[in-house]
DNA sequence: ACACCGGACCGAAACGTTTCGGTAACGCGC
DNA sequence: GCGCGTTACCGAAACGTTTCGGTCCGGTGT
């Protein structure tokens, strides 16, 4: 790593096309360039100190001639901060997921913060889980866990040192979590259901191990039970629309249901096309809401109901909970979560009339 | 950032609960410990030289106990290599970008390199390129540019000195690009239209600035051109499912077509909804294919036939040829694209018969 | 005139790695 | 027993920042 060149310097480096890759500006070369000393471009850079404004002026003269750029390792270096956020999670490719990454990724750079993606892989074991850890750890200021059921896997430590914040996870563990509100979402479709006449809602739950899932399934439970309404068995699905076509399936040949609380809109759409193959009229015999409004819900056929879920408010409430404990870890955790509302469209209806209702199949 | 720690240690600093922070064990106090010096130390975990294996226990012995963690700032500063890749992209939350993003994550994470993720705000002027430009450069080793549009907005710049390899992009630019088969996907769904007994096939394209849907268009263009068949005016939306219903609409309006491909699947949904909202039978007065095949095409109402796109491979594949430049700036840019298959499912049919076809409105 | 003060700036010491150049110890052939 | 190459290690110099502790200087109050 030594520079290895003479001081005497010969009659220019040869800068030739095609020449030896020459080494980025540094703060020396701005400070030498501009007739003051190294700490004082620091002071410009970095803004923080009084530096006169023909200084300032010869300076950033300076730092445009020669193309300077801060190096961010020295820098990283010399502060202990790296001005970077981790986001950890088993998949960005999911819907939701992808959504809150970018809703982060924008949040962070505002704020001056880069956003380093950390995956970890869902069937995977032993040696890889330290390569995670060794990523996450020190190269980070903060990590946001987007996956919160990773704190399920035996073995898999996140790094101490660094705050971490949970977005949609359990908020009773030992991370402040941010979480929109689901509860009020899922009653909100169960209402609206049993508002519309039908005697109970089945739930068409995401998979066991996501919190989500869970709080989704719970409200749901609890609005049946506050209703007074007999509550069917949970029917588990692993939120792709094929699991929800499987669903489906099973629901019309039980052939009790007449409405349908689905935990996520793909679940939603392959429910529907199953009951469609089965001849179970959509809303006419069975009503479907969903949960999500992703992009497409509008223009699913028929239209589907569903409660909205905000997953960029979502990742923007991270980044800001998570930069203020990085600033002081013992800030407040609290958070304002934002609302879910129902967007009601074409796949509820009430339930069918008694006469053609009970023996469709 | 002077320790400030007298060198003649007073009995046991407080480490005691609420105490100060502590800073992290260093190399040096590896080595300590260890009773070697500092670079053993290095040696060790580089795994680059002959170490004994009695110092080699020692070593990794002490770097348990005190649980070091190599220090990522000091090495990229030391070695100039980040071992982190930069995604730059207009936006993550689509599709596309997230699959690929995810698929770039686990290639680099398996080759020991992390990812960044950039993202340029769509209508955003100004100081924020500079922003952006500023965020890339020096803390990446290479970028992937994933919305390679990019490169038209004037005033950014791309940070030089690193390799830029371009996810869907010109090949004639001046990065290396790394592209799927997207013009056997289109003529793919052309000829299959065609071969189904359809006199032409219309287009639904992607937003104009996009080099994939430039691409597929080219090529639908051409399929058309070299079968011989008239070619309808080109129908433009922006890869919404919003999108595809206005032009579903206007395509219903003039009557005509009796075949629509749709450059992806989420205006191919639209499209549909606003056919069948005009009362136009899929496939039966009008057939459609859409591109992409996400994992709910096969559930819409009809099952969407459409292009498998493999974003996963062409995420993978701009890593490996990104990974190649890293190591060695002349390497050979050739990469494999991955075939484009068509799925056909229940939305493409033979056109009407004359008799029922011209008259439906 | 003098001490004093604050503003603008500088010299140099960290931060924790990697790596260059060396050096003891050792085996080996002559 | 002497040179010589190897092996296993060490001392110390970078890498490019930030920041501590000063210094120089021009003003101000007395």
């Amino acid at each position: 790593m030594r520079r290895g060149e003479p001081d005497t310097a010969p009659n220019g480096r040869p800068d030739a096309p095609g020449g030896a890759a020459t080494r980025p500006p540094s703060q020396a070369d701005v400070a030498a360039l501009a007739g003051v000393s190294s700490q004082t471009v620091s002071r410009v850079v970095s803004g923080r100190a009084k530096v006169e404004e023909a200084t300032r002026r010869r300076v950033v003269d300076a730092m445009q001639i020669l193309g300077y750029r801060a190096n961010t390792a020295a820098r990283a270096l010399a502060t202990g901060r790296f001005h970077t956020i981790g986001v950890l999670g088993f998949t960005f490719g999911a819907h939701g997921n992808a959504r809150t990454l970018q809703a982060i990724s924008e949040q962070a750079q505002d704020a001056g913060y880069s956003v380093t993606v950390m995956t970890v892989r869902r069937h995977t074991e032993g040696a890889l889980r330290e390569a995670v850890t060794a990523l996450g750890d020190q190269a980070v200021d903060g990590i946001v866990l987007i996956d919160p059921q990773i704190l399920d896997r035996p073995g898999l430590e996140l790094p101490t040192g660094v705050p971490v914040v949970i977005s949609d996870g359990n908020p009773d563990r030992r991370y402040p979590s941010v979480n929109n509100d689901q509860t009020a979402g899922a009653r909100g479709a169960v209402d609206h259901l049993l508002g519309l006449g039908h005697r109970t809602v089945w739930h068409l739950a995401g998979p066991r191990d996501s919190y989500a899932a869970q709080q989704r399934a719970a409200a749901w439970h609890a609005a049946l039970k506050a209703a007074g309404v007999p509550i069917p068995p949970i029917v588990y699905g692993d939120w792709s629309a094929q699991s929800g076509y499987e669903a489906g399936r099973a629901i019309a040949t039980a052939g009790e249901a007449t409405a349908v609380f689905a935990a996520n809109d793909h679940m939603a759409l392959g429910l529907m096309r199953a009951l469609d193959d089965a001849g179970v009229s959509v809303p006419g015999d069975l009503s479907v809401v969903g949960f999500d409004d992703v992009a497409e819900a509008a223009f699913f056929k028929p239209p589907l109901t569903t409660v909205h879920y905000d997953f960029e408010q979502l990742g923007r409430e991270c980044v800001s909970l998570l930069l203020r404990l990085i600033a002081e870890p013992s800030a407040d955790a609290r958070v304002a979560v934002a609302p879910t509302p129902l967007i009601v469209r074409g796949s509820t209806a009430p339930p069918p009339s008694r006469a053609g209702g009970s023996g469709r199949h």
